[in-house]
DNA sequence: ACGCATGTGCTCAATTGTGCTCGTTTCCGA
DNA sequence: TCGGAAACGAGCACAATTGAGCACATGCGT
């Protein structure tokens, strides 16, 4: 990898996320931070982009909206970290089905441009992944949901109904070792259900602050997921409880660096 | 093996893969790493490539789309003219279909905020609905095309054979009287097709500048369209063989402000 | 045979990319 | 507001890569 290229890809990932930081970037080229601070002035004297402490930003005004913007920022670490553990799981040439949520759309944004079919019903990883040259994209249509600009309904169903995809990476508000994964909308937790039902291994993804939180409706027990990722170490006794219902634990690393 | 056929490898294989290096290319072609070194000084003169340390990069054409954006400006007065007569075909209570198109998108950010279903098959429109408070959207699937942000394909054909809905509002590339109504892509025109069938109403939506204008593929023939909403008036022959054929036609008024 | 252009390989000092250290600056939570 | 942690930039060291120069081989026209 050359500096030329690797700059290239920074500036690629910029263009799909909001930001990215120094350690991250060094942790996923392999490189020091010293380099990474390197390319990042070089773009930046170049007008490529903006440099902040910690990281960079696209050179944009960008008037986003701020209750969107807000949520990505609550816990975006945590998450930035386990999207990144969730992209690893992702092969080339892999059916992969991105439920509507805020790691979910992170994992898009870390999505590399390669071969690649994805299948979402959330219409911000839709439009994120609009400018992917590479990867084949299927939008679950439904009824468009405000909130959590989510598609889902009866249609959304239809749709599921006919596909079969590799990998389903499922986003919950809850996840509770008895009760189950819950989310407190009930029409999403039926669609999310139909998703598990197309997926041959279902991926749940959900930082640490859901751990054994329930919400109003339950979309599966515990055992119906296949593999859990998280950001932060579980109890030796909670990953004996997942490890018996057949679930298998992966905790994201937060990068090398530890505070 | 010449040099200008070597170098024309070392530009084949630049064009499939992100980088090369002197050293691979070395060993490959069972050369000096200065040979290599100075078929890529030559290529990289001739602009062919970048050069970097260790090997090369393709050249960077940074072609980002500005097409999307163009378009919008382009016709942006007409467009807008055109939206807002269709608007007032309009009524609280309708169930209406929006085409995906520069004309529909100017059309839904005309919408008044009343009870209102609406469904799309274009992301642009569907995020531009999102925050809507009253109007319950309905999004179809579908495959993802880059260039035009609309979802097509058999999934969004399936949904539409469930649906049934008011007035739909129809984009096209070329308004022809005898050759009927284009558009430049077939699996697009398949879509729209599908969503003529799943209407009530069809109302073709387009500018002066696609009129006797034919495209590619042909989405229906003249007769099958009950109104045609343009903004500049047609000749009276013109008008005549619309209304044989049973077409109602509304030329928009240009709004007041002319600069 | 001769002169000359071209393509190639080798050597070596110079350049570049990178990692590391260390003192300074900036940020964030108490 | 303050203190500690994180991030920063400058400087240095080291290894890989580079370019210039030279030598050698081949091909071509005279």
């Amino acid at each position: 990898m050359f500096a030329d290229e690797r700059r290239k890809k920074i500036l690629e990932r910029l263009a799909h996320a909001q930001s990215v930081t120094v350690s991250a970037l060094a942790a996923e080229f392999g490189l020091s931070e010293s380099t990474i601070r390197r390319d990042l002035q070089e773009l930046d004297e170049l007008g490529l982009l903006k440099r902040t402490h910690g990281g960079a930003v696209p050179i944009e005004v960008a008037s986003f909206e701020p209750t969107l913007q807000e949520k990505h920022t609550q816990r975006a670490k945590e998450k930035s970290a386990i999207a990144k553990a969730a992209v690893e799981w992702i092969q080339p040439g892999d059916t992969i089905l991105l439920d509507s949520g805020t790691t979910t759309l992170q994992l898009a944004r870390l999505l590399p441009d390669m071969e690649l079919t994805v299948v979402t019903n959330s219409l911000m990883i839709a439009e994120e992944l609009a400018s992917y040259e590479r990867i084949h994209r299927l939008i679950l249509g439904g009824e468009l949901r405000t909130t959590t600009g989510a598609m889902v309904g009866p249609f959304t169903e239809l749709v599921l109904s006919r596909l079969h995809v590799d990998k389903f990476f499922l986003g919950a508000n809850g996840v509770h070792l008895t009760f189950g994964v819950t989310t407190p909308n009930a029409i999403e937790a039926a669609t999310k259900r139909a998703m598990m039902r197309a997926a041959r291994e279902v991926i749940l993804v959900a930082d640490h602050s859901k751990l054994q939180q329930r919400s109003l409706v339950k979309i599966c027990d515990i055992d119906e997921i296949h593999t859990f990722i998280t950001d932060a170490p579980l109890a030796t006794d909670e990953v004996e409880v997942l490890n018996r219902n057949g679930v298998k634990v992966v905790v994201a690393e937060e990068t090398q660096q530890k505070e």
